[in-house]
DNA sequence: ACAAACAAACCAACCGGTTGGTATGGTCTG
DNA sequence: CAGACCATACCAACCGGTTGGTTTGTTTGT
């Protein structure tokens, strides 16, 4: 159990993290293998390419950041809006330590993929927009609690929260510090409560 | 005069138009060269190296973007909330052609570079809180003609128009289209009007 | 025994950067 | 105003190191 399948892994981790600090192309082969404490052979052996790494960790991290949001306790509200509300406050809370800790794996790795790498991209885009949907359910919710015709969709507002956050990531790289991307998730977070607030049930653009 | 003397601009060019489609690390010197149709010895003859090339291509980005916008006719209305609106219109409107001719080559390159050339980073940080802060007067202008005492800052939500953006691109980049990011530009542009709606003139967290 | 898992040495291509040199247009001097 | 002088702009060829990827051979679990 232990060394069967381990440098897969492993290799699959040094590539999360190393992605994250240095980004995709700046990360060699060599790299990953060092930092996994594998050889090249091991690489080659578990993966066709480099990218053929890259799109399975696109999958990995999709998995591993899915269950941390699968157990996290924001689900637990009653109402669905503080259920979302909860999701924007969770996704504040783990805004913390490092930049290279907190930023997202898919979300560097696809503007250095998105023109070359198709499937990477795929991989990527599918990872950001399937954690989107899990907010969608949610939306659709309180948009029926609040009895408000809105002029948007709960698509297109879940798939705005991973707008604001993957910005908020690049300012905090910008920064060199988290509180510019602390401050606009508060942004989003006050938007969603204007959105869902009584006084606006009115249908817009 | 012509062929000669503007190398260093061809290469400037190269640099923007190369690293938007493919990113900073996959863009080599030669690549840069090859574009600009010119030869490496006048490469190194006008830059340092290729980050000294990438810091000051950042700030002719700024120079060039910063022209684009001071242009721009948003800034003709006579209300100042019909500034800042007209800037996220406008930003909704350039949004057009290949996802590689509207994105942010400042907001790309600072992913890349953030963490081993900090340089470029300080570069990429100008650039951007730069042109956020030719907001932030427009927007303290409508606080005050709105009456409200908000809480949160002009600063802030400048900067948060910044992190709106560079997150709609990474999603145009994930999707391969530019329909989710003015989506996201549809949601912001809600978000500052709620801001300023009148039924709202409480102070907040 | 046998396949999967790994290691080490190796390779051609490519990388950022350097070299020594040329072309051009302006400036100083007599 | 001619010619020596010179700084700038540019180029082709080249360099040592690194790249993604291969080859060949050894270990390990079943």
């Amino acid at each position: 159990m232990s060394s069967r399948t381990n440098a897969r892994e492993k290799l699959l981790n040094a590539a999360i993290k190393l992605v994250r600090e240095h980004g995709y192309h700046a990360t060699s082969v060599e790299d990953l293998c060092k930092e996994a404490g594998v050889s090249k052979g091991a690489f080659f052996h578990h993966f066709k390419s480099k990218d053929d790494l890259a799109q399975i960790a696109a999958q990995f991290w999709d998995e591993r950041t899915g269950q941390l949001f699968a157990e996290a306790p924001y689900h637990d509200h009653e109402r669905p809006l503080d259920r979302v509300l909860g999701y924007v406050d969770f996704r504040g809370h783990i805004i913390d330590g490092e930049v290279h800790e907190f930023t997202c794996f898919v979300g560097t790795m696809v503007q250095e993929a998105y023109r070359d790498a198709p499937e990477i991209r795929r991989a990527c885009r599918d990872s950001i927009l399937g954690h989107a949907d899990t907010l969608t359910d949610d939306i659709q919710a309180a948009i029926h609690e609040a009895g408000i015709k809105p002029g948007w969709t709960a698509t297109s507002l879940a798939q705005h929260t991973q707008a604001v956050l993957q910005g908020a990531y690049i300012l905090a790289k910008a920064t060199d510090g988290r509180e510019a991307a602390l401050e606009s998730v508060a942004h989003l977070r006050r938007y969603i409560e204007l959105l869902f607030a009584h006084e606006n049930k009115g249908s817009e653009t």
